[in-house]
DNA sequence: ATGGTTTGTGTAATCGTGTGCACAATGTAT
DNA sequence: ATACATTGTGCACACGATTACACAAACCAT
């Protein structure tokens, strides 16, 4: 069609073109604007015709509205994530609103990759890392006041987090473990200091103090496949632990793996194993993993409940909590 | 710091605070502009002070360059691709160059999707998914002549293309295979009718027909573990064949599983499964996966390539080849 | 027929930066 | 001391859209 044309039409020189002003140009592509019905339809198959759209850039400049939306994210690959993420682009997209991926995993400088972002005028903010600090983000989005996202409920103003509850969830499968008389219990973390991490273990920590029990052994891992696999080495080995929660699935499906080919044990008769996320794969026949899980969908529903809020401008920090939910399977 | 301000601070506004105009603003933050050092320190520390970052859409606008790269994909939990898109997106970061992600898998207009990444005038794009085809990412992008990068060697000027073959390796698999005693081949493909799919059969198809062989069954799944699973029984089972080529290495874990599960059959004794991209999770050792490999950073590293040509001006299209290797499991 | 409302379009300012050009100030060579 | 190159800064315009305002034309009611 217009096949070769280097240079991307422009507003003006389509007007031209259309016999009419800029303005008018604007306006046929506006829906709600003062327009005659046969000059926009004139106008809009002339720039068909031209292969013409507007340009975001310019009109994000004049409507102090980018719709970018900056997602803060660990990792692409992780699956603990990939989910939420697949899903909350799916909605965004949808919205016509474009995502911007930050990835903090190995990135050295966090902080700078945030700033970069910032540049742009994203209209909102969904942190899904552990890595950032809220308070860092907050300091550098704060200009143009977008909506945060986190499971960190920092008490600010321009911060709407999701709060998730899986202190029943814990209770419950602490409750199946003891009950198939396993003693010892250890905690894989996955990130030493992180605020989820933290949540996470308390759920159980409280779960094991209702019944007077404590963790004999903590480890940290990275939320990989590896460091659950040879972490597990450890605590079964020097700790003699008889039941490891995780602070991830994949962790768990790891320390499976160590409890079997490493030392010949077996869940959950020799054994329990827990997981933490409820991601697709410890479905799958070969993991049948016993975990922790959240609904996905309710929390990608929340975040996209957020971020509406925050566009039809309602003020102040809005929080939504979840309650995660036990799922069986033969781990534990 | 600044707290609580609300509105983005603008370099006009910072000029008069800096005593300047807002032309040497603009000097102080480009690295080689000519600028008293004095001036520009003095810039910088109030820049610093007031929170002040250049507007980088207004940047894009004037510069006609916005750093920006949308990235074409299937999705984004899928480890297939997940991998060269963490290690893609770290290595945009390093270049100061923002991904906008663009998901394919379950939008309805992937062409609408397009053009609405085009309109921010993205100075880049890669297409990793095999949903959409080169000359509608070239109808759509050819405006801003942008590097797009594929498997898909179209013959078009403004498309570099990066070209696996993994024809030798297939051969060193099918080999085995052979050598192994089994008979009847299936080839489980991803998607019906995409480019890469078509090619990756041929390697195996080419392999087998070198020995006198071909595919005695032919069976589409999406790339997912389940559907690689219910297809896998139905090969089995219905066409009793011993050996099954996955277009993915999810596919070839679901395959391996219903063959265990529910047809009792044992790799590779009873029947040889094959996966391909050579992801991590194929080599943990619950999977130990033989798949047709790519390296993935080599790849990234082609991709990196190619998008620095196009930043450096370099005229015409690019083609960059890479080769896959055989990785052994104890699957095949 | 006249005043008032509605409709459609153009003019010009605006969004926040980058940069060519002009010009003053300073430095350098004869 | 004069001619010339260099450095540092401001002015003004461009980038490509949106939109308040003005205004002409058309429509309507009395």
């Amino acid at each position: 069609m217009s096949g070769m044309s280097r240079r991307r039409i422009t507003s003006k020189e389509l007007a031209k073109l259309a016999g009419v002003s800029s303005a008018t140009i604007s306006r046929a592509f506006s829906p709600d604007s003062r327009i005659g019905s046969a000059t926009r339809d004139r106008i809009l198959a002339v720039a068909r015709e031209h292969g013409y759209q507007p340009n975001a850039i310019a009109r994000s400049l004049n409507n102090q509205r980018s719709r970018l939306v900056a997602l803060v994210v660990n990792a692409i690959g992780n699956p603990c994530e990939a989910e939420e993420q697949q899903l909350l682009v799916h909605r965004l997209q949808a919205r016509q609103l474009l995502p911007i991926i930050l990835c903090c995993a190995d990135h050295s400088d966090r902080l700078q990759l945030m700033r970069l972002a910032s540049t742009y005028q994203v209209d909102h903010v969904v942190v899904f890392s552990d890595m950032v600090s809220m308070q860092d983000a907050v300091d550098i989005f704060h200009t143009t006041k977008p909506i945060i996202v986190s499971f960190e409920p920092l008490d600010n103003e321009s911060v709407s987090s999701i709060r998730i509850d899986g202190a029943e969830a814990a209770d419950e499968i602490i409750d199946k473990i003891v009950r198939d008389g396993k003693k010892r219990f250890a905690y894989l973390s996955g990130t030493n200091s992180s605020w989820i991490d933290k949540l996470r273990r308390k759920w159980f920590v409280d779960a094991l103090a209702k019944r007077g029990l404590a963790f004999e052994a903590q480890a940290f891992g990275d939320y990989s496949y590896d460091s659950g696999f040879k972490e597990a080495v450890l605590l079964l080995h020097r700790d003699k632990v008889d039941a490891i929660i995780c602070g991830n699935d994949v962790m768990a499906i790891g320390a499976r793996d160590a409890a079997r080919r490493v030392l010949g044990k077996n869940t959950p008769d020799d054994i329990a194993i827990v997981g933490q996320d409820g991601i697709a794969m410890a479905a799958w026949d070969c993991n049948d993993l016993t975990t922790l899980s959240l609904d996905h969908v309710a929390f990608i529903d929340a975040v996209v409940e957020l971020i509406e809020r925050h566009d039809a401008e309602i003020e102040g920090p809005h929080s939504i909590t979840l309650t995660c939910t036990a799922r069986w399977g033969s781990t534990a």
